[in-house]
RNA sequence: GCGCCCGUAGCUCAGUGGAUAGAGCGUUAGCCUCCGGAGCUGAAGGCCGUGAGUUCAAAUCUCAUCGGGCGCGCCA
């Protein structure tokens, strides 16, 4: 929620209303649009509506700027807020608005008075979101591309719930297909090697060392019972119990790594509940689907793909696809107003056949949102880390934890857009200095802990939340940009979860976090001789002390009072 | 061949039609009698891959083209 007394918004309901009522023809979603210009001598604020009403009152821009100016000029509500000094006309029509020291002070008190709740926004409003992420099966352990992804949808997550939606974390586990009959016959031949029987790992089964440790973990409690008992009857046991060790390992690494699920969906529900027969059906009847070649294949080339998809092979076994037609049904018929899908990169192809068996089952593609991560370059110290793919050696997302610590690693992995490349090096994510974009905001966040710590050590009292802070502090360039600063960050998180993107919270908070320090060193705030500015330098640090805990709280990052 | 993503400073990348295109790293010149120097300030560095088009206005939209990545299975 914005402050009432937020000028922002005051000139923008304000203009908005000056253009309603002196311009006619105009469409009734006109509104106009304000950023924040990039030189100083555009002023504080500036709009472009002008120039945009010029087209379509066919007028020159400049005289229309010129018509607000005027209205804004000789409007009540603004020139009893103190809150504008002076608004210029720059060619070739913007509106640029210098705003007084008076507005910068205001927005210091918003901060402090909505505290933690300042930057939240409605814009959900309530409606149910699921986000569904990680979802990797259970045949081996979190590798760090399963990382990238878990960072970006829990922080998406909370960065909707904290827009106004109500957000529910789901982890999808294909527990029925192949893969996890290759795991079954893997941990088995392990079993067997171990024993020092024969053995044959299958031809795509799971090649890593951790089977070993579960097959001797089998062999501890149950003996070689298994060294007889046919490959068929047995398997169902291997399959099962390596299953569930590796779900508690990647359980024990996402909480190590800050997630927590709300649900944990296993694609054997789809099937045991007839789902998946049933979603098959509503297909046919509607005449979405049809048989040929012995297989069922779905007409996904009515609803905008390229090709048509099998859902039931030949051999009656249903396919991957089947089950996520049925799945995405089932999410809707759950009541989700908006389904968010976190998927690797290279499954970019199936979004359109996902998409269209949403459509086919009767439910609106354009509620269903797919967040493509891109691979993860690990680095030390500039040179590749050895990721071959050899024997599914990856590296594991939980010894990176264990090396650069959780912090650091969700940072990075939020740093970059998440559909394009990133560069992870071991050694800048470790290092404690500037370099180290986490280290930087953090030692912002202490700091100001640190100088509030040593305020109270002297004996003295913070200055109440609406504490009048002297305008003249914001002649100085250094404090005006960091407030400006604080007065976007509803407008960042805005942007954060309209576009699903939490690398615009990381750059806010490198920008926030410059922007006071450069202000710690050219303000000085305990040892000002003068009370009233003292004490209002210091209720502008306690302000960005809440943005900086309030975003990182958003990253899953932790605020430390000291370092 | 068809489809999707990406080409922006030496490197890694921001930039959802606006003014003089930004940040970090790297290079380089400076700032500690002072609240946390784990910090700050300055400089150098760009035909935004290329060519057309739409627009008052294009890194951004359209088309073409060249480079890089990925996807096109009765696999998951």
């Amino acid at each position: 929620m914005i402050g009432e007394n937020n000028a922002v918004v005051l000139l923008h309901e304000t203009l908005n209303k000056i253009i309603a009522s002196e311009f006619e023809n105009i469409p009734s979603d006109f509104g106009a649009d304000f950023e924040h210009p990039k030189h100083e001598n555009q002023g504080d604020i500036s709009t472009n509506a002008a120039m945009r009403l010029a087209k379509i009152l066919k007028t020159n821009p400049k005289i229309i700027a010129e018509k607000i100016i005027a209205a804004l000029n000789s409007n009540d509500t603004l020139k009893n807020s103190g809150y504008i000094e002076k608004i210029e006309l720059a060619n070739p029509g913007f509106i640029n608005i210098f705003l007084a020291g008076k507005f910068f002070a205001g927005a210091v008190n918003d901060v402090l008075n909505q505290n933690n709740n300042y930057g939240a926004l409605n814009l959900g409003n309530n409606k149910k979101v699921q986000v569904e992420f990680v979802s990797a099966n259970p045949t081996g352990p979190l590798h760090i591309g399963h990382g990238r992804g878990a960072a970006v949808g829990d922080v998406v997550a909370r960065v909707l719930k904290f827009t106004g939606w109500d957000v529910q974390r789901e982890y999808y586990i294909n527990d029925a297909g192949l893969q996890m009959e290759n795991l079954g016959r893997s941990t088995r031949a392990r079993y067997f090697e171990l024993l020092g029987h024969d053995f044959e790992i299958p031809e795509n089964g799971y090649k890593g060392e951790y089977l070993k440790d579960i097959a001797q973990e089998i062999i501890n409690k149950y003996g070689e019972k298994f060294l007889n008992v046919p490959e068929n009857e047995s398997v169902a046991f291997f399959r099962d119990y390596a299953g569930n060790k590796i779900l508690d390992g990647i359980k024990k690494d996402l909480k190590e790594f800050r997630i927590e699920f709300d649900k944990y969906f296993v694609e054997s529900y789809l099937h045991e509940n007839n789902l998946i027969n049933s979603a098959m059906k509503f297909l046919k009847e509607n005449n979405y689907a049809y048989e040929a070649d012995g297989a069922l294949w779905f007409k996904s080339t009515d609803f905008d793909d390229d090709k048509d998809r099998v859902l039931i092979r030949a051999n009656g076994v249903s396919t991957y696809f089947a089950a996520d037609v049925a799945y995405h049904k089932n999410k809707f018929d759950r009541g989700f107003a908006r389904v968010i899908d976190v998927w690797g990169a290279d499954h970019h192809g199936y979004i359109a056949r996902v998409k269209a068996g949403i459509k086919a089952t009767g439910n609106d593609p354009e509620k269903f949102d797919v967040l493509l991560i891109q691979l993860v370059n690990l680095l030390r110290g500039g040179e590749a880390v050895n990721m071959s793919t050899r024997s599914g050696e990856f590296v594991e997302l939980n010894e990176v934890v264990n090396e650069v610590g959780t912090d650091a690693t969700r940072f990075f992995f939020l740093t970059r857009r998440s559909d394009s490349q990133l560069d992870f090096d071991l050694e800048i994510a470790k290092e404690q200095t500037s370099n180290n974009p986490v280290y930087y905001i953090q030692y912002a966040y202490a700091r100001i802990s640190g100088v509030l710590r040593e305020f109270e050590n002297r004996g003295k009292i913070l200055p109440d939340n609406n504490f009048e802070i002297p305008a003249e502090i914001f002649n100085n360039k250094d404090a005006r940009l960091l407030v400006e600063l604080l007065t976007k960050y509803p407008d960042e998180i805005k942007n954060a979860s309209e576009n699903l993107a939490p690398h615009v919270l990381t750059g806010y908070l490198i920008n926030l976090a410059g922007a006071f320090h450069a202000f710690y060193n050219t303000n000085v705030i305990l040892n000002e001789p003068d009370e009233k500015i003292s004490l209002g330098r210091l209720n502008i640090i306690r302000a960005v002390k809440i943005v900086i805990g309030s975003c990182l709280e958003l990253l899953g990052v932790n605020a430390p009072e000291r370092m």
